[in-house]
DNA sequence: ACCTGAACACCGTTCAAGT
DNA sequence: ACCTGAACACCGTTCAAGT
């Protein structure tokens, strides 16, 4: 199976502050009223607890208690429940982009490769922060209405995917079709893999998850080439 | 867009019990202490509550309510809240299997539409019942070592996907793979296309969502056949 | 055997009050 | 401007008690 990726998501912030204790006098001044970027050390918190407790620890006074505050702190930073969820699934979102990244620039001149390495840093990712991409794609940042924040983050993913389909293209390897249709196309197969290996649905359906990935990644590449020879 | 399918989900039992009115003598022998089949009740009142106000209303208290029932009287039923969505769940995968089947009879000697067919129909589904189909496959669900009724459900929709694409592969129109390994590469797509279009993802990149499921059909069915002409 | 009522711990959210 | 404390409505779950 896949390793735990080492992605710049969890900061260690661990700004916890002693609760309760009866003779806690302030030495120095290092225990401010105000804290400083309490928003940062809640989302900081929040990633913690979902790795930690999974996604019904995910809280919003649970998030407080973690951060050292009082549970009625975090009202200052976000609205509801819901936007601080909206918060966690961009930092998701971003880390994923950076993983991707990573794994394109790892693979510079070889076209036939890139669609493949992305599609394996993606599952990756999901599958080595199974509650965090739930956050992701869950219901509660479903519409973006009210959560400017994720109205663009699709369009990231995308781009990777179609700038591998481009290279396709480029090299001759896959047909002219439009990239951000076979893209979208890409993105569900790759989407649902990691969804359905969350849920189990993939055990002993495949070799290992890898053989699966290989078979999802050759199906979709010689359906995009096959698109073109049979115009 | 696709229309709500008619299935036989609703049973519409409707066993509201007058609640709190102070002069409210039992008339006849209609009010039994005991329900019957308060089980039942319990999972058609849960659809209900799932359909109009979505996952976030289906708490156990509201079910109970709608139900007409106290609030502790669906713990004879369901020992937790997740048990309770694994029954939802569970209703929400026969159904389902139901309409595939359905869509799979209409088409009984045209082999190059089967899995289209099926294809429609799974997707029709997933997004005429989009709460439902998040409960079938949301993390509450995830885990089925205690849920033996979600523990073949897969099974299931994978058996009528693979069904198309045998009949595609006795068709000569899909080489001669795996035919399961292929089931779970096309399932994958299907619930991702559902998945991203519940979140939004797939607006505005295809000029319908026919079209993209189209396209990834098309994409499908000549990869699994490049499988072979390829080898 | 099946259901009710009261109770407990917990949560989201609000609001007056503190610094 | 930012945080605390108390309060309200709601929820999951338990358990003694009712029929």
């Amino acid at each position: 199976m896949f390793t735990m990726s080492t992605l710049p998501l969890f900061h260690m912030t661990s700004s916890r502050r002693p609760r309760g204790g009866g003779a806690s006098a302030p030495r120095g001044r290092s225990r401010a009223y105000h804290h400083g970027d309490l928003r940062s050390a809640l989302l900081a918190s929040a990633l913690e607890i979902l790795q930690r407790e999974g996604i019904e620890g995910l809280t919003l006074r649970a998030v407080a208690r973690a951060a050292g505050v009082s549970q009625s702190a975090p009202y200052r930073h976000f609205a509801d429940r819901r936007q601080l969820m909206a918060g966690v699934a961009a930092q998701g979102f971003r880390a994923m982009e950076q993983a991707m990244l990573a794994e394109m620039q790892r693979t510079p001149d070889a076209p036939r490769l890139g669609l493949k390495m992305v599609a394996v840093a993606y599952v990756k990712f999901g599958l080595a922060n199974p509650a965090l991409y739930r956050v992701m794609f869950g219901p509660e940042v479903a519409n973006t209405e009210d959560l400017p924040e994720l109205r663009e983050t699709g369009r990231g993913v995308l781009g990777f995917v179609s700038e591998g389909i481009r290279r396709l293209q480029e090299a001759g390897l896959v047909g002219p079709g439009d990239p951000w249709l076979m893209a979208v196309t890409t993105w569900s197969t790759l989407h649902g893999l990691v969804m359905l290996t969350l849920d189990g649905q993939t055990h002993g359906v495949a070799p290992s998850l890898e053989a699966l990935l290989d078979e999802a990644t050759r199906i979709m590449m010689f359906g995009m080439a096959g698109r073109s020879s049979s115009a």
